[in-house]
RNA sequence: GCCUCAAUAGCUCAGAUGGAUAGAGCGUCCCCCUCCUAAGGGGAAGGCCGCAGGUUCGACUCCUGCUUGGGGCACCA
C-alpha cells in the first residue's frame, strides 16, 4: 500500500514537472509513513514540505497542486492536507481487511522478505573462549546474534553463523594445567586413602577454581589412570613463588605451565589439553543448543595456525607493505589505517599474537566470499573495531563489507536488589543457571528487548512472574487467547468457516478491529527493518503492541457472535493475530503456547 | 588524558531514513467479570526529551562544546 501511494504521488510529481510546477531534474525520495494519529488518516507523505523550496511556492500551496494532480486509486477513499503541508491519505476498508486473507494465505511466511537477494552474511557472535561455561554476559550477545541473525534469514540473506573458538594461547595452557593440578589433587586423596603420602601443593592462585575444572579431571583420571601423576618437588621445581607467597602470580602460572609441558611431554599434555577443551566446549554448544541458538560453524582458532592460514595472510600484509620489524618483534601498521597505535603480530620469541590469528580469520572469512561479515562484540571489546577496520582495509577489501554491533552488558536484578556477580573463584551466575530460573523464553525475549547498545537491567522476578507485568507472558497470553477461543467453538458445535470470514471482513469496522489490521499489516516491514538494521527490539516492542491492541478488542468485543458472519469474520482476525504473534514469536526465538 | 556508548514520566524503556499534540509498561489514583482464560480491559495524574549553542520551513532525532554515568585504552587473551 504504501508503494502504491508512493506511485501515485510519483505520478504526480511528473505531472507538475510536465506543467513546469516543479524544475525536471528533481528526483526525491518519496516518504510514505503510517499516520500516528487517525485524524491524519491512514497513510501520510511530507514530501510537499521537502519540495518546496525548490518549487517555490508555500508547502501547502504545492500540496495542493500535487492533489490536483494525483491519478485516481480505488483503494484511496480521501486525501487531506493538514498541517505546515502534510498530505494524508485515507485507504479504502477493503485495502485494510486485505491484510487478513495474506495471513492466513501465507501463514508461517507471512512477513518474510526478499530484500537481502540471498546475500551471503557471516555472523559471528558469543565466541567466549572455552575455559569455562557461559554466564550471563554471554547470554545476551547469544540471545542478539541468534536473533538477528534468524531476521536476516527470513529477510532474505543467507546467513552464516560462526563462533570462534579460541582454543589456542595462554589462557587455554592454565586451563589445562588447571586440571592436571586439580587431578593431582584427586590422586593424592587416593594415594592417602591407601595409606601412602599424598601430593602436597597450593592451588595456584591464578588458575580456574571452578567446580568444572574437578569433573574434567575426574575425565582424565578415567583416561589416564594414575600415569599422569608427578610429585610435588618435580611439578613445582624452579617455578616462581605464587603471589601469597610474596612472588608474581603470573610468572608462577606460567611455571607451572611449562612443567607441566615438560613432565607430561607434549603428546600427553595436549591430549589431556584436547579433553578439556572438548569438555567445556561441548558443555557451551549444549548449553546454547537448548537456548535454541545453533552455529553451522565452530571455527577453531588452532586451525588457522595448522592450515597456513595464519602465515598467508601475514605475507599477504607483508607484501602490501603494512608490516614492518622492531625490537626483535613484527608490526602492523595499523596506524596507517586510524588505530591509536601499532599492534604486533609476531613477539620477539616468535610466537605469533591472538591479534595475527584475528587477521587470519579475518582473511579466511573474506576468502569463502562472504558478501558482508558481521562482528558482535561485548561492549568490552570496541577497542578492537579500529585495528579490525585496519585490516580490513590492509588486506584491501572494502570496509562496506564488515559490520559490528556491540551489545551492552545486563545487570541482574532480583525485585530491585542487584544479584552480584563475580567471576573470582567460580561463583557467577551462568547462562544454564539464568535459563533453569525464568525459562529460555523469558530469557530470550528480555534479552533483546532493549537496543543492544543500552544497558539492560534484568529483573529476574518480573522474567518469572506469570503475569500482565511480565511481556512475555503477556504476549503468549494473547496467543493462547485465540487458541482458548478456537477450542470454545467445538462446545458451541460451530465451525470455523474461513471463506465466510474473509468475506464478511468489512463487517469488522470498529476502530479496534481497524487498528489491529492496520498493525498486521505492519509486520512485514517491521521484520525487514529489524533485520536491516540489526535490531530485534523493535519486534519486540511490536509484538507488545499487537498483543495490546488484541486483548483490547477481545474486551470490547465477542468473537463468538451468535450471528455467523460476523462471528467467522472475528474468527478470521483472530486466527490472523495468531498467526502473526506466531510468526514473530518465533522470530525471537520464542515458544507460542496454545494454552496456558 | 584519549576512544566509545549512553542520558526521554517517580521506575524500566520505545521513539526507523529530521515532521503534526513526545509514547508504552510498572508504580499511584478511580472503574469494569450473570459474558470466549480478570494470566485481561478502560480512565486519571505524571515531561525544560542532561545543559548550552548551531544547521532549517521544522530538532528527542543531525553538528559542536560542556556535565554525569557504563565500558575500553597491554610483545594479555
Amino acid at each position: 500500500m504504501k508503494e502504491h501511494i508512493a506511485e501515485l504521488i510519483s505520478a504526480a510529481i511528473d505531472s507538475l514537472k510536465q506543467q513546469d510546477i516543479l524544475p525536471a531534474d528533481l528526483s526525491p525520495r518519496i516518504m510514505v509513513e503510517n499516520a500516528k494519529d487517525k485524524a491524519h488518516g491512514d497513510f501520510a507523505t511530507n514530501i510537499a514540505l521537502m519540495l518546496a523550496k525548490p518549487a517555490g511556492c508555500a508547502p501547502r500551496e504545492l500540496a495542493q497542486k500535487l492533489v490536483d494532480a494525483l491519478p485516481q486509486s480505488s483503494s484511496v477513499t480521501q486525501v487531506d492536507i493538514a498541517g505546515p503541508g502534510f498530505i494524508n491519505f485515507f485507504a479504502s476498508a477493503a485495502t485494510i481487511t486485505a491484510v487478513v486473507a495474506d495471513v492466513l494465505s501465507q501463514k508461517d511466511a507471512f512477513g518474510l522478505s526478499k530484500v537481502g537477494g540471498h546475500q551471503k552474511i557471516q555472523v559471528e557472535f558469543v565466541s567466549a573462549n572455552p575455559t569455562g561455561p557461559l554466564h550471563v554476559g554471554h547470554g545476551r550477545g547469544a540471545a542478539y546474534g541468534a536473533t538477528v541473525s534468524d531476521f536476516l534469514a527470513a529477510a532474505g540473506f543467507d546467513v552464516y553463523r560462526e563462533y570462534y573458538v579460541n582454543d589456542a594461547g595462554r589462557q587455554m595452557d592454565i586451563l589445562a594445567t588447571s586440571v592436571w593440578l586439580r587431578y593431582l589433587e584427586l590422586e593424592s586423596l587416593e594415594l592417602e586413602s591407601e595409606g601412602q603420602n599424598g601430593i602436597a601443593f597450593d592451588f595456584p592462585s591464578n588458575g580456574y577454581k571452578g567446580g568444572y575444572i574437578l569433573d574434567i579431571a575426574k575425565k582424565a583420571q578415567d583416561q589416564f589412570g594414575d600415569r599422569l601423576v608427578r610429585s610435588a618437588a618435580d611439578v613445582f621445581s624452579g617455578v616462581a613463588a605464587d603471589e601469597p607467597q610474596g612472588g608474581d602470580k603470573e610468572a608462577h602460572i606460567d611455571g607451572l605451565i611449562a612443567q607441566a609441558k615438560a613432565l607430561l611431554g607434549a603428546e600427553t599434555y595436549d591430549v589431556m589439553f584436547d579433553i578439556a577443551l572438548e569438555d567445556i566446549r561441548g558443555d557451551i554448544e549444549n548449553d546454547l543448543g537448548e537456548f535454541g541458538v545453533a552455529y553451522q560453524n565452530w571455527f577453531s582458532e588452532r586451525s588457522l595456525t595448522r592450515g597456513g592460514d595464519v602465515e598467508t595472510a601475514l605475507k599477504k600484509l607483508t607484501d602490501a607493505g603494512h608490516i614492518y620489524e622492531e625490537g626483535g618483534a613484527q608490526w602492523f601498521r595499523s596506524t596507517a589505517f586510524g588505530d591509536d597505535k601499532d599492534r604486533c603480530v609476531v613477539r620477539d620469541n616468535g610466537m605469533t599474537t591472538y591479534f595475527a590469528s584475528d587477521i587470519a580469520y579475518m582473511h579466511n572469512k573474506f576468502e569463502r566470499g562472504f558478501d558482508k561479515l558481521l562482528y558482535v562484540f561485548g561492549a568490552d571489546h570496541h577497542g578492537y573495531l579500529p585495528r579490525l577496520k585496519a585490516v580490513c582495509q590492509a588486506l584491501d577489501y572494502p570496509l562496506e563489507k564488515l559490520d559490528f554491533r556491540l551489545v551492552q552488558f545486563a545487570i541482574l536484578y532480583r525485585g530491585s536488589e542487584r544479584v552480584q556477580m563475580s567471576t573470582r573463584s567460580g561463583s557467577f551466575v551462568t547462562l544454564r543457571e539464568l535459563r533453569e530460573e525464568v525459562g529460555n523464553d523469558a530469557a530470550r525475549f528480555f534479552y533483546v528487548s532493549r537496543k543492544s547498545d543500552q544497558h539492560m537491567d534484568f529483573d529476574l522476578d518480573l522474567a518469572k512472574s506469570q503475569s500482565k507485568d511480565n511481556p512475555v507472558y503477556y504476549i503468549q497470553y494473547a496467543h493462547a487467547r485465540v487458541c482458548s477461543v478456537m477450542r470454545k467453538l467445538a462446545e458451541h458445535e460451530w465451525d470455523f468457516d474461513q471463506e465466510a470470514g474473509l468475506a464478511a471482513l468489512e463487517l469488522l469496522d470498529s476502530d479496534y478491529e481497524k487498528n489491529l489490521m492496520v498493525a498486521l499489516a505492519r509486520y512485514p516491514e517491521v521484520l525487514e527493518n529489524c533485520a536491516l538494521h540489526y535490531e530485534p527490539h523493535v519486534m519486540a516492542q511490536f509484538m507488545k503492541e499487537l498483543a495490546s491492541d488484541f486483548h483490547t478488542w477481545y474486551n470490547a468485543l465477542k468473537v463468538l457472535e451468535n450471528d455467523a458472519q460476523i462471528r467467522n469474520a472475528r474468527l478470521a482476525l483472530s486466527e490472523a493475530v495468531r498467526q502473526v504473534l506466531a510468526n514473530g514469536l518465533g522470530l525471537l526465538g520464542v515458544s507460542a503456547p496454545e494454552e496456558m
